[in-house]
DNA sequence: CTGTTAGCGCCTTCAG
DNA sequence: CTGAAGGCGCTAACAG
């Protein structure tokens, strides 16, 4: 078996006591006790017993990444950068995903009573009231990204501004007959992004005295698949779109297959733009709004460890970070 | 605080052995005795707090998953996977990925000996006799995928077979000068695949009389950047490639983009193919070797679950799995 | 079928 | 600066 606490302390020829102290770097220990210690747990290759310590503490040393369907570069990349930074900073991280069948308010409540973490990074998901007082009361810290509550510090973009520049700069190119991919077929957790994006869209097309018309709102499901199926129908419609801002670069590299499935040419005969700046879409050559997925990742660990860490930030932190338009080659001059 | 078991067992009126008993689904106890307590845990929003549960009864109920740099297509759809079963069946999950810093056999002595996990997944990165022996010492179970080992079940596909089908297909198509982007510039770790897969490239070569040229082996690190750069370099040499064969479609994505920018047409002047079938391939039209990536992390899954629950499985058991050619529109008849 | 009694390995007062 | 002792919440024999 792996050596435990006491042979430590044994061969040390000091107490458990002192070797807690010692091999946590606590104050209080003799320079020359707490090298003799480290030697000895050292030579017998010990370790402290993460559960037995989180047993005797009450802290977990571990949070959770909560994402809804994790199988997307966006989640993949979020989760992936917190991992990094989180587990640098000797936290373990469980990634809990929302699968189909168990809501969000079941997962919340189930991660909430499970005793596994002390904080979580929840991405995406909108939270309503009961869901915060469950976590409140939980006694989790919790860090939003790209969703904004007022319990709870967030990272996000905003993305009613970059949903109106990407419509912007359709409009700019002559385009007046613009759809959008925008996002669930059903939604019953009603996301805020994609409302906030359209808002944005429906918001420039107005300023241009542009009618907005329902069939040029197409659900794409953020995947390559619902975005290529969403352009098969907005191509059958009558008067179809020269142009077409999807939600997410998936979606939009799944519209252009679509597109050019079908003989028509990107973007003499129809213009597209995504959202996200996926790391493939420099390489397709999309169109896109570059939001600082990495930077979310980043910096909601760093401010869940901060506040893991107690220091009382006053509050409500939210922070905004900027994304832009990145011009590419799939968006173009209306055609004539 | 959170209720514990001492509660319940007031609460319904059993001893705690009764009640953790009964929480657990154990045999020997009464029917109505365990509705009662689980309707008096249920009152209670009562939950077993697992890591009290791992200290009394040794085991972690977690398992962890080893990949070598977490940000890539593969490592995220295998592992993404492998967490949905593995966590479906009880159990949470730690990722654990290979940074630049650590070694392996650091990071692989650091799991074994930091008491975290039952189990582990390796994927793609090669173990050596020391590592095998410490994670054997440590008790762990292990299942590897895209790396055998004759200690270890694991999951893999035939990488060299698979190779020489995508060169044979170049070669079909009448090129004759092929080339590849290969691995990792650096490859301390000396990883498995990218040799197979040379192998098959360079068994295929010989087979047709090709020589094999030196400069038509460039590594691209794996990753979009890497394969545009290895292609510009390609491109410089004296009697280019008028085929490439990227070990990942990452890679060969990036190549294509390298291609277009210059502009030469894929696959008029120049045939382009990837391993992998990553999911954007379908909508770039990549010309790719499939393999059954999430069936990995399925069946890895499924194994590690079968070891821990103690079936043992007569030792060895390495799957090989299907690879196959999906021709799309990046590769075509050479160039006259 | 149920309860009692020891721990699991570590941390934390509280003395010294 | 160091040690003794009790307890974190749960499970595992062993009795009954």
């Amino acid at each position: 078996m792996s050596p435990t606490i006491d042979e430590v302390a044994e061969r040390s020829g000091f107490s458990t006591a002192t070797v807690s102290r010692a091999l946590r770097g606590l104050p209080n220990v003799a320079p020359s006790t707490r090298d003799h210690i480290l030697r000895a747990a050292e030579q017998l290759n010990y370790s402290i017993d993460p559960y037995a310590s989180r047993l005797a503490t009450g802290r977990t040393m571990t949070v959770g990444i909560l994402v809804p369907l994790v199988d997307q570069w966006f989640y993949n990349k979020v989760s992936t950068i917190a991992e990094a930074v989180l587990s640098a900073h000797g936290y373990d991280v469980l990634r809990y995903s929302i699968t189909g069948s168990e809501s969000r308010s079941q997962l919340l409540r189930q991660i909430a009573t499970s005793k596994r973490v002390d904080g979580i990074i929840i991405v995406t998901t909108p939270l309503d009231q009961d869901d915060e007082r469950v976590l409140t009361n939980a006694d989790l810290s919790v860090v939003t990204v790209e969703t904004v509550t007022d319990s709870f510090p967030s990272v996000a973009c905003d993305n009613l501004t970059a949903a109106m520049t990407a419509t912007r700069h359709l409009v700019n190119l002559g385009h007046e007959r613009i759809a959008i991919i925008s996002g669930l077929v059903e939604d019953p957790m009603r996301f805020p992004i994609p409302r906030d994006r359209k808002r944005g869209y429906l918001h420039v097309l107005q300023e241009n005295d542009i009618e907005f018309r329902p069939e040029f709102d197409v659900p794409g499901n953020f995947s390559y698949e619902g975005g290529a199926e969403a352009m098969t129908q907005l191509l059958s419609v009558r008067q179809s779109p020269t142009a077409v801002f999807a939600f997410s670069d998936e979606m939009a590299i799944g519209a252009l297959k679509t597109i050019r499935d079908l003989g028509l040419r990107v973007p003499e005969d129809i213009s597209v733009m995504g959202f996200d700046d996926h790391d493939v879409s420099k390489y397709v050559g999309l169109t896109t709004i570059h939001q600082p997925v990495a930077q979310y990742g980043d910096i909601a660990a760093s401010i869940l460890l901060s506040v893991l860490a107690g220091e009382t930030g006053d509050g409500g932190f939210n922070r905004e970070l900027p994304a832009r338009l990145v011009i590419r080659s799939t968006t173009g001059a209306a055609p004539a």
